[in-house]
RNA sequence: GGGCCUAUAGCUCAGUUGGUUUAGAGCAUUCCCCUGAUAAGGGAAAGGUCAGUGGUUCGAGUCCACUUAGGCCCA
């Protein structure tokens, strides 16, 4: 007889290979048109809300694995909450507008840019953010997550642009708003005349400059700093490469640490004897390069005690002081370095701590201005550079010129060197009203993950400069002010900001580049210091960031399932600067509250070896190319094995030691599953109480994996989720509880009680662990749900359903602690199995007898209420106690005053269970099965 | 150069307020078994100067300082 037959083996339809990139796309299908977002979204309709914000990307090229990342750890939380019963809607968004988009557009029109209207750019911007938008959607619904990617928020959504324009009129009608100077990188070609960015900038090695060093006549009696010297022929020496700026001088900055010194010497040019100065390791180079050999170095001082002294510019009549600055280097010049706030921008800082004038007497064209003097009209880097050489070696201030090849930044479009200009802008004031403090108060109040976030939030907050919200470019929303025509004062107010956010609103800020500014003012404007009634538009742009910074409001405010403040921002570092900080300060300034109850941010994605990825290393692998070669729920599951605090390494390896944990996971649903193919939990479900020990074990297992998953989703230690359900499927399902339950569920009887105990068991178990997985392997999980035969949740997708929760009456600890012991006890008998297998005496480990000894009564009674379940738990055919210990015996390493002895068994082998059974051969019907096998077949 | 952060086995992670003789898991590796989860399953072995140096302490992976490597943000 075929025995094999009369076993109830596993049976499922439930593929082994998990054919991702088939099956995936084919899950998302069926998501999509059964719309499960709006689907969850009912179901969870008038629960409390738990709102995750989505930090929006920009729209450019193909999406970073970091950026995917980013969007799976977001969904892992939506998810969570949402199967905690949470109604947590998650609308994704896109930073559409911005430098990035406009630079690459115009790097891809070439030539031609120098032609194009702001209108003609913005109309190639917004296309190309809109065909990123799209392909990026795309990339991330096939990552799998969940949110309502039929209407994201985009921020140049007309709404979206009426939101920023809102926060903006609320920190303008509140007071923070204002105009000042500043200097920008400008570039003073007669085709560009504009400000450019960083990233617009082209820095070109030897390029030549004048190089000068020059002396300014100090004002202030230094005797005290120096001893005993006198005020006469007294310079400070300074070094600079562009003359032009030196009309707009108004300091000399010294580093506070270094030691400066004064250095008595024969002016080579004037043939005067002069006291400068300078740097002390600067001394001996500079005086070399001036032409002179003899000097004498007269004390040394730090530059602190600089800090103060008062100078005569020399060819304006101004006074300017020396100030302390850490940028100050030794690596060239004289140590000292002119300061002149309205051309540079460490000066400009400087300018702002010690409250100096901000000067730029140059104008658009790149020419001096009437305020340079007698210089005006000169343009700067030719003429006005030489004239102002020729004035300094006239009153004697020059000491050297010479030309120097150094790296100086150029145009990108244009090809002309650049220039430092300031020019007015707008900010937001953090000092205003103690916007600053109110901040900080709001960080304090916000929880940080990790929590070293709260310090390095406050720190950058507290020292920050006020904030330039202007920016001179095309692709933006604009700044809703007019100047008036005829006095040039700027007209804003709550009223003209109101009227522009209507036309915004209704037509979208491209109205702004289209319409004559009288359809931007109310009627019967008029200017409030002349009362004139011409206008010209502002056609500064916000800085992206504060478009991006006002989504708590255009975005959380605004649509009717979102709320302010959000429960969560979850981003990347960098955004502690980036969107964490410049989302704050508008929305205390604004609204007085953060607009986040806690931050989270992560790692960045690095190579495996640490280093940073980027496209120019070759190590960049983008979110395409990872779905396509592992798919999501692999890239998913490795996700969630990282710790984002730390920098994530990511490679092709590494995520493919991933997929051999996907698997293991995959494999112990379909053990489950093909385990269940014939019970019905409503007839065959087996009560705790008659459950077998080792069950009841089980199901505890179950609730410490439900305490721990789900505690590591609260705490959001994500990672801990992944380690948990991993080793469970592991160590305790498949090494252990369905190793052993094989023999019940094959060989008792079909409808036994203890067979039916193990499925009760099982089938409670799956349901659980594809819940508890189910935020991570989204596409897995749905396939497992749909492969249960009998659900506990009557819901078309297990996105739909409940969490599991801990069910404490079957939390036992005393049982687990038994139960430790007894696989520790499993632990020392396998190794001396294994001992067997090496000589071949055994193979399969049912071909064992073992025999147990101690002396020990306490481990005695302990096997001895055991005694039943030993073979089933160490899966050999029979176990034997004694309590003298034989001297073939060995001394167990796990379990103290233990000791094992296996042999083969001296039985046969049922052909049945395979089991060695003293019973094979008694029975006449079937001599080739054992008596327990005779039972199941009756 | 400054601020913040990270460093435990080849990989991913544990390691409570410093305290248990040999620093734990799992994966990967090597070897073995099974062939009734089978492109599966089980077992065993090996693998660590806890990045380095110095310090505090009766005692340090854990606390402190410095160094090295790497990351983020600035300059």
């Amino acid at each position: 007889m075929e025995y094999k037959k009369t076993l109830n083996l596993p049976s499922t339809h439930f593929s082994m290979k998990a054919d991702l990139l088939k099956k995936e796309p084919e899950i998302q299908k069926r998501w999509e048109k059964e719309k499960l977002y709006e689907q969850v979204r009912r179901a969870r309709a008038g629960r409390e809300k738990y709102i995750l914000h989505d930090g929006p990307p920009y729209p450019t090229g193909e999406l970073h694995i970091g950026t995917g990342l980013n969007k799976i750890l977001k969904d892992f939380i939506v998810r969570f909450y949402t199967m905690q019963g949470y109604d947590a809607p998650y609308v994704p968004g896109w930073d559409c507008h911005g430098l990035p988009i406009e630079h690459r557009v115009m790097q891809e029109v070439g030539e031609e840019r120098k032609n194009l209207t702001k209108s003609e750019i913005r109309k190639k911007c917004k296309k190309y953010a809109e065909k990123f938008v799209k392909l990026q959607k795309t990339q991330f619904k096939a990552l799998g997550v969940l949110g309502d990617w039929e209407y994201p928020y985009l921020t140049f959504d007309p709404r979206y642009e009426a939101g920023i324009i809102e926060v903006f009129g609320k920190l303008v009608e509140r007071g923070y708003v204002y105009r000042s100077k500043k200097p920008v990188h400008w570039c003073p070609n007669e085709l560009g005349q504009t400000t450019l960015a960083e990233a617009e900038l082209d820095y070109r090695e030897d390029t030549k400059s004048p190089s000068i060093y020059v002396n300014f006549k100090l004002a202030d009696d230094i005797a005290n700093v120096f001893k005993g010297l006198d005020s006469r022929n007294l310079y400070i020496m300074i070094w600079t490469t562009t003359p032009w700026t030196l009309p707009a001088n108004v300091a000399i900055a010294v580093h506070p640490e270094h030691e400066y010194t004064a250095v008595r010497y024969r002016n080579p040019k004037t043939q005067k004897e002069e006291i400068s100065v300078l740097a002390d390791k600067r001394v001996e180079l500079v005086m070399s390069l001036v032409g002179v050999k003899e000097y004498e170095c007269l004390g040394k001082v730090p530059g602190r005690s600089l800090e103060g002294k008062k100078y005569k510019h020399p060819f304006v009549d101004r006074i300017g002081s020396v100030v302390l600055a850490d940028y100050v280097t030794l690596s060239d010049g004289t140590g000292c370095v002119h300061t002149a706030p309205g051309h540079g921008q460490d000066d400009y800082l400087t300018g702002i701590k010690y409250h100096l004038p901000l000067l730029s007497p140059v104008d658009e064209k790149g020419n001096f201005t009437n305020e340079a003097g007698e210089f005006a009209g000169l343009r700067i880097l030719e003429d006005g550079n030489n004239a102002i050489i020729k004035k300094l070696e006239m009153v004697g201030a020059l000491l050297d010129k010479r030309e120097i090849a150094h790296s100086y930044p150029h145009c990108w479009r244009c090809d002309d060197p650049v220039i430092f200009r300031a020019t007015e802008q707008w900010f937001v004031s953090l000092d205003y009203n103690s916007l600053r403090q109110r901040v900080l108060d709001e960080i304090k109040r916000t929880k940080w993950v990790p929590s070293w976030g709260e310090n390095r939030m406050a720190k950058m907050v507290s020292e920050r400069p006020d904030w330039c919200i202007s920016r001179q470019r095309s692709w933006g929303v604009p700044i809703p002010a007019f100047h008036c025509m005829h006095c040039r004062q700027v007209l804003i107010n709550p009223k003209t900001i109101d009227y522009v956010r209507d036309k915004f609103e209704k037509e979208g800020a491209d109205i702004w580049f289209y319409k004559d500014v009288s359809y931007f003012l109310p009627p019967d404007t008029k200017c409030s210091q002349c009362g004139g009634d011409q206008f010209r538009q502002e056609m500064d742009i916000f800085d992206v960031w504060f478009e991006s910074g006002s989504s708590h409001h255009a975005v959380l405010h605004k649509r009717s399932e979102l709320s302010f403040p959000a429960d969560l921002y979850l981003e990347g570092t960098d955004q502690h600067r980036g969107w964490f900080q410049l989302s704050l300060l508008p929305s205390v300034g604004a609204w007085d509250k953060a607009p986040f109850k806690s931050v989270l941010t992560h790692g960045f994605v690095v190579d495996e070896h640490g280093k940073k990825m980027s496209k120019s290393r070759g190590n960049f692998i983008s979110v395409e190319d990872a779905v396509k070669e592992f798919g999501a729920d692999v890239l998913r599951l490795w996700t969630s094995s990282l710790d984002y605090q730390n920098d994530m390494s990511v490679s092709r390896n590494l995520i493919i030691r991933c997929s051999d944990a996907y698997r293991r996971v995959r494999n112990t649903f379909r053990y489950l599953l093909s385990n269940l193919y014939d019970f019905d939990p409503n007839v065959n479900t087996i009560s705790y109480k008659e459950l077998l020990e080792i069950d009841r074990w089980a199901l505890h297992k179950t609730q410490e994996l439900i305490k721990d998953v789900t505690s590591s989703y609260e705490s959001l230690q994500l990672h801990r989720v992944f380690h948990n359900i991993y080793n469970f499927c592991t160590v305790e399902m498949s090494a252990f509880y369905l190793d052993i339950l094989k023999d019940r569920l094959y060989t008792f009887a079909k409808n036994s009680k203890e067979r039916r105990a193990a499925q009760t068991v099982m089938q409670y178990i799956l349901l659980n662990l594809v819940k508890l997985s189910a935020p991570v392997i989204v596409h897995t999980a749905e396939e497992v749900w749909s492969a249960i035969m009998y659900k506990d949740e009557d819901v078309s997708s297990i996105h739909l359903s409940i969490f599991p929760k801990c069910t404490s009456d079957w939390i036992d600890d005393s049982l687990d602690e038994r139960w430790e012991k007894l696989i520790n006890m499993r632990t020392d008998v396998a190794r001396e199995l294994e001992k067997m297998r090496a000589v071949k005496l055994v193979g399969n480990s049912l071909e064992a007898s073992v025999c147990l000894y101690t002396e020990n009564e306490e481990l005695w009674q302990f096997l001895k209420s055991y005694e039943k379940d030993l073979s089933m738990i160490l899966i050999v055919s029979e176990v034997k106690l004694e309590r003298n210990i034989s001297s073939k015996a060995v001394k167990g390493e796990l379990i103290e005053n233990l000791w094992i002895e296996c042999n083969v068994s001296q039985h046969k082998k049922c052909e049945r269970c395979w089991n060695f059974r003293e019973s094979v051969g008694l029975n006449k019907e079937h001599p080739a099965i054992c008596a327990r096998c005779f039972t199941a077949l009756q």
